[in-house]
DNA sequence: CAAGTACTGGACCGGTGAGTCCATTATGTT
DNA sequence: AACATAATGGACTCACCGGTCCAGTACTTG
């Protein structure tokens, strides 16, 4: 999906069909015959390859976040991925923002991905809880949102500051804020 | 300075110049009088004020957060300011990101408003160091980057989720791990 | 009051965007 | 081989953008 990584690079009102176009070798009319609703269609199969890809490179430690070993995978899951692509920071979240007031609708799509992403951590301190692993009063609902916040200003600090290190300062911290309510 | 909610609101490739005219209730000779670079400088003129306005909204806690109180107190004044506008996330975040690629010289102005703003948190962190306040191993550079990104992604999760509570949960982490390096 | 000067509004221009349409080429069927 | 159908390329339209320019208005000064 060449289109995903020129809208991902460029923001998707910088991004004009002609960018496209000469990008995948293609032409208007094969464009609009893939993708009949016009660029709003071919936006929403990006959020959806974007979100999709993105999930899938922190698998399989996101499904089943109930160890400390999965919690530590998945850190590196997370730096292995974005380490390789550091000045473009994380398309979800981009998506989303740039979406809001310009297309409600894929902004809506976009969103979605970020809910389920965040409900993962969610289930995932949750069963850590459960499971004994964490102080019975630790709160997964703050616990997951407090992680996925530094995970996404980590990312975000990253495409900013062109450097890896923001986000693993971030996660650092995330585990460790984690651990510290671990059961003794 | 109204241009600036609109292109807050509406992002800066979305937003015309004849957006600006009508928002403002002047016209386009006038916008080119004052702005005479045209939209770059006019831009430029928005990334200066909003960066100006979001620290000091931070003010005065920020310039000497060398004391428990101080951070504290920062915590409330940026949940305050924020809390006010839920919808808008951080205008020098999303300035910066937008800008990369499309303007770079604009770009370089409000990354340097992100520098200084986590200067403030690092000047911070190593102040409360040799006080004496923080273990001598705290690592002021981490603790920053740390705590910057945890603000920045609940802000940006603040935008996305249209609530203040990723915001909370972020800044209370946040805190939390700092004072989990506090000397014993 | 008159004349010169500075400012204002908005018509206008070249360029580019999304989206349409049709002539041409490729494919498949008998 | 011949004809019907589908896929392809790219020229075209219309709207909108940033930026220019000029006619008219208000304001100063003698």
């Amino acid at each position: 999906m060449k289109a995903a990584d020129l809208v991902l690079a460029r923001g998707v009102g910088a991004t004009s069909l002609d960018d496209v176009r000469a990008g995948t070798a293609t032409s208007k009319s094969q464009l609009f015959h893939y993708f009949p609703g016009g660029k709003s269609e071919l936006i929403s199969a990006i959020v959806t390859f974007q979100g999709e890809r993105v999930l899938n490179a922190q698998r399989p430690h996101l499904d089943a976040l109930n160890t400390w070993d999965a919690w530590e995978g998945w850190r590196h899951a997370v730096l292995t991925y974005y380490g390789s692509q550091v000045h473009w920071g994380c398309p979800i979240s981009a998506l989303a923002r740039e979406l809001i007031g310009l297309d409600e609708e894929r902004a809506k799509e976009a969103k979605m991905y970020m809910d389920r992403w965040r409900g993962y951590l969610y289930d995932g301190v949750l069963r850590m809880r459960e499971a004994g692993a964490l102080k019975s009063y630790a709160s997964p609902e703050s616990l997951s949102l407090s992680t996925f916040a530094s995970l996404h200003g980590g990312l975000l600090l990253t495409q900013i500051m062109e450097s890896i290190r923001p986000l693993e300062s971030a996660l650092d911290g995330a585990l460790e804020l984690l651990h510290s309510a671990a059961a003794t």
